[in-house]
RNA sequence: GGGGACGUGGCGGAAAUGGCAGACGCGCAUGACUUAGGAUCAUGUGGUAAUACCGUGGGGGUUCAAGUCCCCCCGUCCCCA
């Protein structure tokens, strides 16, 4: 009988289609039972669903299907962080209108990734792009702006100068602060800004203790944030000025033995004496010129400049020299410290090098540390010195840093402070495609915010793209005229829009309930889903929009806007949740990265004129890999190319060699099969990078279902990877994963034969199998072991081709394990489970069953292989009942040859016997 | 420079709690089938001088027992300077 093949591409479109009729995925509050929220990162609307995009939302979708099947009521939204700078360089650069382009792309996108098999709940897809949407982002403005969180300021922004746009700290990037999207090098700017106040909530934002994150997630933030705690002391210097430091040792202030500022320190022209001031100058202006070029890449030697002026140590009253050195930056703290060579590396070194006084306030237990002679400084412990009435205080747990500080105080020297390391999140972008901020400027009433009933402040359509320096709104007479909410006078429209980072810091909200019209969201919803149970996504966000969506949440909750959520939720005690106005996402976990395919360059021999080093070819030819070690003709060279640039190859001789080889136009090339190609279709050595079209590597998530079926890329995509690590792409490996899935079509599809009655251990060890494939992949499916629990499905399928010899095969045991199988795979592979579950009469569908439920006791082993080491070698092994007891184990074990052998003659000195494991070791 | 993570076959990766290193898969090898295929099936596959010994980046240690714990070193990656 001809068997039917398995062929996803005509069973997956089928039963995406039947889903989507059936609404078989569409979540509705059900009190009765328990919710989860899962929810991954939304994807910016790009062009094309990119293999990182299913390597991001399939294990979160098997994860959501998985707590389905186990009696969850998911929630599994998708939508599109619509808003931001790609759509306007397109419009720039194509002419195409952003919003065009942007809706375009979500269209496509969200065909694409309707070929995934996901459960993504369509009705609750959320753009932050649309009206409807940014309504309410420009909603939580006015709330912030209400409660005293939103405020304008003047500022020295980062500004790139090509996106035409400031840009957040966490978005200027490397040693030479350029621009994260275009790398540009950034400029400063002075404008008129919206700030959120972030800082106000540094303190909660540090708490971590109600949250399920990743370890590395937290310390990511906490040191973003960089708390200190320590004091303000002030200086005074013996030309008339004050410098205030901040430092957290104020213990250590005896030992203060010189300061050092900034070289744009504003009082640098103050303190500088006259003979001093020629060097102080030409110091200044090398370290500006160095601040533009790689100024922290340069040598870690500390340089400096003594300025001629003196400061008064305030503790002490000691006279002590000020210094200008570059490695005081005036953009953090003060922009001077106190130099405590004594106890601080960098001090210690400074003051080594220009020869300072080196001052012991700190003595460790029993030490005798000397200033003078000391080769390290002393950042530890111990009792303070040389420090008037302090001396003997222990610094330990803090005491002599409070004791200091409290002295200080009361003598008016100094204050304890906390400084805190996070700016205020400045919101302002000068660009047309984003929310609109909803405020007016009206010249007799100030800064007026647009009335709620006026919301949304919409973007007008008709606007100039072409960079022109200002902002495409500020050009726009329609938009930018209007009148004063208050008094009715000609006004004018804030012309900046918000960071996107303010549309994705609550679109787990909005998804809710997309179309709701009289708020955010659904205060019904919201006490029912509230807040995410499970949120996955790239760990790239972890000082970002992971921060800016917590701080989101609780500035919320201080502008009531939980409050009706709050009084539904009073009306169902059964939720009995945490409480939504803490943390947007009790769970978090980051997966990794899926990077470009590694590849050998072409093995080639180009045959033409030598010009000093460089081959100019008129012929080459591909050759096979095994002609790598080939002579070469006279007139030319074998090699690998490993990289192509132009029309030139450099290419890798087998002895190790580079040649560079040029390529004209006129250059004949043929490949193995000796058909003519051209320049570009030689293929050049790649690394493991990550994946970009200019470096060709891109793997297309649709060719690949076009030619395996999306359960294979899904199945491929959770197995060949550790989720969080991710890594190099590997086209040949998926091949394992097709041959998992023909051999479950071919075992559940055959008809086995009629079935005798099975053998009653063969019915236990089918039982036991299926029973510990449950466990593992359940397991696997709970900690984001997907890879494992995957290969868990493979043996079973493989255990099954090996039990069809057995007398088993078509039993009822059988069945049984066919259909556990096929449960177990539907969220892995969900189009060919519910294939087969349909016909093997299961009905419709797998997908509305319950998980299998494991049971350790059919698990359990009925009899192990006990390993028997001798001295800890392995020497024997054998089969004993589990269970068996220490004596019982060992009289089998010392009765075996193998153990008999090596132990030659030996007595057992001592017999440790691990039954769990399954292991004995013998010492003699 | 500071902080963190990691290092296992040719490759991706398995190995709660210290207890058979290398599950599962790719690749490779040999054979089968075959008007040929990047298909399928069978067997094998850490290394070597192979009943043994050596093997989880290197060196030392703790332990009956170490990929796992401790110390030192080397390397890679990430974050912050």
């Amino acid at each position: 009988m001809p068997k039917e093949k398995y062929n996803p591409q005509s069973i997956e479109p089928k039963w995406q289609v039947r889903w989507e009729q059936d609404q078989l995925h569409r979540s509705k509050i059900d009190p009765t039972r328990p919710k989860h929220y899962a929810l991954t990162m939304l994807p910016y609307p790009s062009g094309d669903l990119h293999i990182g995009h299913w390597f991001a939302m399939a294990p979160s979708d098997a994860r959501a299907r998985y707590k389905r099947m186990k009696g969850y009521n998911v929630l599994f939204p998708m939508g599109f962080d619509a808003f931001g700078l790609p759509a306007e360089n397109a419009a720039i650069q194509r002419r195409i209108h952003p919003q065009k382009w942007t809706y375009r792309n979500i269209a496509n996108m969200r065909t694409q990734m309707q070929s995934m098999g996901t459960i993504f709940d369509w009705e609750r897809e959320a753009v932050s792009a649309d009206p409807e949407y940014y309504r309410w982002t420009q909603y939580f403005f006015l709330k912030f702006f209400e409660n005293g969180l939103a405020y304008r300021q003047e500022a020295t922004v980062d500004f790139c100068p090509n996106c035409n746009t400031t840009l957040a700290r966490e978005q200027v990037w490397g040693d030479d602060r350029h621009c994260e999207r275009c790398n540009t090098p950034v400029i400063k700017k002075s404008l008129e800004q919206w700030f959120f106040r972030i800082t106000q909530y540094a303190d909660e934002l540090l708490d971590h203790s109600q949250i399920n994150w990743p370890e590395k997630v937290k310390v990511m933030q906490t040191n973003w944030i960089g708390k200190s705690e320590g004091a303000h002391v002030t200086f005074k210097t013996e030309s008339g000025g004050e410098m205030v430091v901040f430092t957290t040792r104020p213990d250590t202030l005896w030992g203060a033995t010189f300061m050092v500022i900034a070289p744009e320190h504003p009082l640098v022209n103050q303190i500088v004496s006259a003979d001093q001031r020629a060097a102080v100058e030409q110091y200044i202006a090398e370290a500006a010129r160095r601040t533009e070029i790689e100024r922290t890449a340069a040598d870690k030697e500390k340089t400096g400049v003594f300025s001629g002026g003196y400061a008064i140590n305030p503790v002490n009253g000691e006279r002590i020299p000020i210094w200008i050195a570059d490695y005081v930056l005036m953009g953090y703290g003060t922009g001077a410290i106190m130099a405590v060579p004594a106890h601080d590396d960098r001090d210690f070194a400074f003051a080594r090098k220009f020869g300072l006084k080196v001052q012991v306030v700190i003595q460790p237990e029993g030490g005798s540390l000397d200033g003078d002679t000391m080769s390290d400084p002393y950042p530890d412990e111990g009792f303070m010195v040389n420090s008037g009435h302090f001396d003997g205080t222990p610094t330990a747990s803090g005491e002599a840093v409070r004791k200091v500080i409290a002295w200080l105080d009361q003598q008016g020297l100094g204050k304890g402070a906390v400084t805190y390391r996070l700016r205020d999140w400045l919101i302002s972008r000068q660009r047309y495609w984003g929310a609109p901020i909803p405020i007016i400027y009206c010249p007799d009433c100030g800064t007026v915010p647009v009335p709620y009933d006026q919301l949304p402040v919409v973007l007008p359509e008709d606007v100039e793209f072409m960079p022109t320096g200002k902002s495409p709104l500020t050009q726009h007479p329609g938009f930018l005229n209007t009148t004063c909410p208050h008094c009715g006078k000609a006004a004018t429209r804030e012309t900046d829009t918000m960071d996107t980072f303010m549309c994705s810091s609550w679109y787990h909200m909005r998804y809710l309930s997309p179309d709701y019209a009289e708020g955010p969201f659904d205060p019904e919803e919201g006490a029912y889903w509230l807040p995410v149970d499970q949120y996955t996504g790239g760990i790239e966000h972890a000082t970002m929009h992971l921060m800016y969506t917590r701080f989101f949440t609780k500035a919320c909750r201080d502008c009531g806007i939980f409050k009706d959520t709050e009084a539904v939720r009073v009306k169902h005690p059964e939720y009995d949740r945490q409480p939504v106005s803490f943390e947007p996402m009790m769970a978090l976990y980051n997966q990794g990265m899926i990077l470009g395919e590694p590849s050998d360059g072409y093995i080639i021999q180009a045959e033409g004129k030598w010009d000093g080093e460089k081959l100019i070819a008129d012929r080459i030819a591909v050759l096979d890999e095994s002609q790598r070690e080939a002579a070469a003709p006279a007139d030319g060279v074998i090699g690998e190319i490993v990289k192509r640039s132009e029309n030139l190859l450099n290419i890798e001789r087998a002895t190790g060699e580079t040649v560079v080889i040029e390529v004209p136009e006129s250059t004949r090339i043929v490949d193995t099969g000796g058909n003519q190609i051209d320049l570009n279709g030689l293929r050049f050595r790649l690394g493991v990078e990550k994946m970009s079209k200019s470096r060709g590597n891109v793997v297309a998530p649709d060719k690949l279902v076009a030619e395996f079926g999306a359960d294979v890329v899904r199945g491929y995509l959770m197995f060949a990877f550790r989720w969080e690590a991710g890594g190099p792409w590997d086209s040949k490996g998926i091949q394992g994963v097709v041959r998992w899935l023909n051999d479950v079509w071919g075992l559940v599809t055959e008809t086995p034969p009629a079935a005798a009655e099975p053998a009653e251990a063969e019915v236990r060890a089918l039982r036991r199998k299926v029973h510990q494939t449950i466990h593992r992949v359940q397991s696997g499916l709970e900690d984001f072991g997907f890879n494992t629990a995957v290969a868990s499905l493979m043996e079973l399928k493989n255990y099954l081709l090996a039990a069809r010899k057995t007398s088993v095969y078509g039993s009822a045991v059988w069945s049984e394990a066919i259909q556990t199988m096929l449960l177990l795979m539907a969220p892995f592979t969900p189009h060919i489970a519910e294939e087969l579950w349909e016909k093997i009469g299961c009905g419709y569908s797998i997908h509305n069953q319950a998980f299998p439920v494991y049971d350790p006791e059919a698990a359990k082993e009925e009899e192990i292989t006990l390993v028997i080491s001798i001295n800890g070698k392995v020497r024997a092994r054998i089969n004993i009942p589990a269970g068996l007891s220490q004596d019982e184990a060992a009289a089998r074990a010392l009765a075996s040859e193998d153990v008999q052998r090596h132990l030659n003659q030996n007595t057992p000195k001592k017999i440790i016997y691990v039954a769990e494991r399954g292991m004995m070791n013998i010492v003699i």
